[in-house]
RNA sequence: GGAGAGAUGGCCGAGAGGCUUAAGGCACCGGUUUGCUAAACCGUCGUAGUGGUAUAACUGCUACCGAGGGUUCGAAUCCCUCUCUCUCCGCCA
């Protein structure tokens, strides 16, 4: 959420973002409202005031035993004049937070223009790009050594859904324990386990809520979500909350499992692993001075890249373009991985810098001083690493032509074995 | 699921329609005193919105006692609804 007092000085900085970003939310009304919720305020107010002098006059006179029934009878018109004027209150900030509630956060200027991600910039590579060679697709091999299973996945649950089975299961809960454990021992995080149902207020608060009601699972009966990703129980973790400004950075990061409807989204991407209704995650979050948050961005991206640099796997890093920026964000970085089969990249991380956008909706906020005005800190997140997609990749990069699975290093220790092959 | 108790500033805690602009205490911060620490004393000490100022400092006003409604000239206080916490009972992973 932008602050309205941004938004009415900067209209046309607003105006054209919104544009760049390729949203359609207008912004005609909001002058307008505004001037008018401003005008009330300051109407309904002195009739408060007013209001509050007479009553204790009121209670001063009736002290005394004298008569008020004038003085009574006359709060009663403004008594009714100030209900009204807070009923039409009421209704222009709600009409004026549903307007900001839809408009995008300001990009930062080191955000090229483009529409599409086919104007997004790399940045670095790193790795080479393998042919597809011999190898099976995830799908086919992870079928041939039954590793993965989404027939039954689509049986128990539905289509979109799967089972890793055996070492495959093995595998995947190695990649996570591997990426929490890199970001707790090498990099400084703090490793918070979190709630994967959250409440309305809580999607709100990160942005889900209003804008991706649809993409989310909704629990009506308790109005409750299912969380798409763990920021959400991450960042909230400090929602309504004032922090030390000593105590920041503070670096977070969660495994969770992540659920999307991913409504209106078949038949793109879709197969297998690379587009799920449910995956696992291990998620960064940054709470940060403002000052410093662009730097933490890029130590937030270098984290990720540190752990596929450990799998030896190629990936290039690439600053979104305006357009592709999501509505929350005011730069990010996607982190792609090369698929030898499906001969393109895969995106296995993003991390954005999301400045006090959330943080203002979350009301989280730091203080340098004990007597300092506390101010609005900036949020990040990075998923680092969402390990569906990093499957694939695996499979693929590490497949022999033997039609076995190459355990990478790193994973060893915590699969307890170095390959995986046909066994049953 | 049933019964009961509770929610007041950073924390503790009074307040039960009108000198409450929320008492008092603790903590924090500033100051005085002091050989250091401590103590004592004095003072400051919330958030948000909206005005006055070109801005800031500063300052006026309004709102905020779990949330939302209602009664009233006037609500922390009375009424209704909801949320959460705690205790007990029942049921069940």
């Amino acid at each position: 959420m932008l602050d309205s007092k941004f938004i009415r000085e900067n209209l046309e900085l607003v105006r054209l973002n919104i544009a760049r970003k390729n949203e359609k939310v207008t912004i005609d009304t909001f002058e307008q409202l505004d001037v008018q919720r401003r005008s009330i305020i300051q109407e309904v107010e002195t009739l408060k005031s007013k209001r509050n002098t007479v009553s204790s006059e009121i209670a001063v006179l009736k002290k005394n035993k004298q008569d008020a029934t004038e003085l009574i009878d006359a709060m009663k018109v403004v008594s009714d004049s100030i209900k009204e004027l807070d009923e039409k209150l009421a209704s222009i900030e709600v009409e004026l937070e549903n307007l900001i509630l839809y408009i995008p956060n300001m990009l930062h200027e080191s955000v090229p223009t483009g529409k599409t991600a086919d104007d997004n910039v790399e940045i670095r590579r790193n790795g080479e790009c393998g042919e597809k060679g011999f190898r099976k697709d995830h799908l086919e091999i992870a079928k041939e050594l039954s590793i993965l299973d989404f027939e039954r996945g689509a049986k128990v649950s539905g289509s979109g859904f799967g089972y890793y089975v055996g070492k495959g299961a093995t595998l995947e809960r190695a990649l996570w324990n591997y990426f929490l454990d890199t970001h707790i021992s090498e990099n400084g995080y703090k490793e918070i386990y979190t709630p994967f149902i959250v409440n309305e207020d809580s999607m709100r608060a990160t942005g889900q809520l209003p804008k991706m009601a649809e993409d989310m699972y909704h629990c009506t009966e308790d109005n409750l979500y299912l969380i798409p990703t763990a920021e959400v129980p991450i960042t909230n973790f400090y929602r309504n909350e004032t922090l030390q400004g000593a105590e920041l950075p503070i670096k977070l990061t969660g495994f969770s499992a992540c659920f999307r409807r991913e409504a209106g989204s078949y038949g793109k991407d879709s197969r297998g692993f690379l587009r799920v209704h449910q995956f696992n995650k291990v998620e960064l979050v940054h709470f940060s001075k403002p000052e410093e948050s662009y730097n933490e961005l890029e130590q937030m991206v270098v984290c990720v890249e540190k752990l596929l640099q450990a799998l030896q796997l190629p990936y290039r890093v690439i600053l979104l373009c305006s357009g592709d920026t999501s509505f929350n964000s005011a730069k990010t970085y996607d982190i792609e991985v090369w698929s030898p089969c499906e001969q393109k990249w895969l995106e296995v991380s993003s991390c954005s810098n999301f400045e006090d956008f959330q943080a203002r909706r979350a009301s989280i906020k730091y203080k340098d001083t004990p007597n300092a005005k506390p101010s609005l800190l900036h949020t990040l997140n990075g998923s680092g690493i969402a390990t569906s997609r990093i499957m694939v990749a695996l499979l693929e990069h590490y497949q022999k032509e033997d039609g076995s699975i190459e355990v990478p290093e790193v994973l060893r220790p915590y699969c307890r074995f170095d390959r995986i092959e046909k066994s049953y």
